[in-house]
DNA sequence: TGCTATAAGATTGTATGCAAAAATCAACAA
DNA sequence: TTGTTGATTTTTGCATACAATCTTATAGCA
């Protein structure tokens, strides 16, 4: 029996695999840079190399690990440059979701994100930060789901992952959180309206600036020991 | 050694496996729908099951192969749904490279895509499909390299690989031919003027006929058996 | 001291073996 | 004929073994 799950789901261990990596990096187990010795993790997980390194080769290709033939995989890291390249990419999706959203968006997909966007804007009031960003991830999270396009989602997803490579607390201006509030009072009047257009709009203007608060995360941070990646917002 | 390639290139045999399973899937070798024996494919190729296996799950994770557990790994196909799904994506991206083309464009690289323009028109009068195929296919290549954004191009040509699983010979109307010749003018004015805006809505519209070529394509061609993979314009 | 060369050790790449699951097929009954 | 059961074969999933490559530590030399 492998230690990985007392209750084996209906799945591969290689799969399985690739999911517990993910959040082992997310989570700031692996961190940006470290390689990933294969024996050491097989003892850890109690498994041996060859799921391992199946699992190693897809988040390679995920361009979560970076590959070295012979000299084994490291955990990606970012640069701003690599920010730069990637952001405006997540825009062009994240515009194409709330299109999406606005056209298949039911009324109570519509209420869900209402009440989330409350309490959220309760969260801001309150400069309660970390729920903030919390459910500030959730209703991205809903609107990409009511756009209802799993390919969609898969590649937004494999970025938004590359981006919390970028494993720095966040650290909002005041001035920049309470903008980024008025664009999510935009979305959601968009969303109501079902101002496809609209909505595309303010979703790359508010992830462009996001783009800049990762940027000055990264800047900041560089070099620091950090806890579990963050959404940025 | 491995009867792969003659001089071996630095490069370990999983990931040329990768590339070479995707050009047998590309060029037909390898069917939509297939079953891809894992012994039988190492004995063709003289490698044993590990680096193919590796290969497998990397181009599962692509979704150019459909990995069932126990039951091993089959070519993808792709219905009109899927088509219905990935071109909205591809679509956003490929605006994207438009504008960000437009904004990098050196001189020299615009007269080289006119080059290819002129010469495709040609193709096009003498209704030279093949030929035209090939060099509107390149086209649209100079104009991701020139949006200079490696992780667009990784994306958009993931989705543009799973588009190819639709393999069937492009049969477009004469209409339609003329159309899409219509929009690659287009294209070029506005890459001269460097007009980012008008070349992402004209680069979207491009694609939303070539979805319905496609489409059609598949209806038609259901359940033939094709050639290699073609572009559709 | 600082550099190169070389050899030992560690790590990765590939092949093979074995157990478990699925697919196939044959016999049989309805 | 059709459908079901069970044994046999095939195929996959994982573990292990061996070979190739890289890393490092050390010795020799200028």
């Amino acid at each position: 029996m492998n230690q990985i799950s007392e209750f084996a789901p209906r799945t591969t261990l290689h799969e399985e695999l690739v999911g517990r990596l993910r959040d082992m990096i997310f989570s700031g187990e692996l961190k940006g840079g470290d390689r990933v010795p294969e024996q050491k993790l097989c003892d850890m997980l109690g498994i041996s190399r060859t799921p391992l390194r199946e699992a190693l080769k897809v988040l390679g290709n995920e361009g979560l690990l970076e590959l070295l033939p012979n000299r084994g995989a490291r955990v990606a890291t970012l640069s701003e440059a690599d920010i730069d390249e990637i952001f405006p990419v997540m825009g062009a999706l994240e515009a194409l979701s709330g299109e999406l959203a606005c056209a298949r968006l039911t009324d109570a997909e519509f209420a869900e994100i209402r009440a989330l966007h409350y309490q959220m804007a309760l969260h801001h009031t309150r400069r309660e930060l970390a729920d903030y960003f919390r459910v500030n991830q959730h209703i991205h999270e809903c609107i990409l789901k009511a756009a209802a396009n799993p390919t969609l989602e898969v590649q937004y997803n494999a970025l938004a992952g590359r981006i919390r490579l970028a494993r720095f607390r966040a650290n909002m201006t005041d001035k920049r959180w309470d903008q980024a509030m008025r664009e999510h009072e935009e979305m959601l009047a968009a969303l109501e309206a079902r101002d496809g257009k609209k909505l595309s709009e303010v979703l790359s203007r508010h992830l462009e600036n996001k783009r800049e608060t990762v940027k000055q995360a990264i800047r900041e941070g560089t070099g620091e020991a950090h806890g579990p990646a963050v959404a940025y917002d």
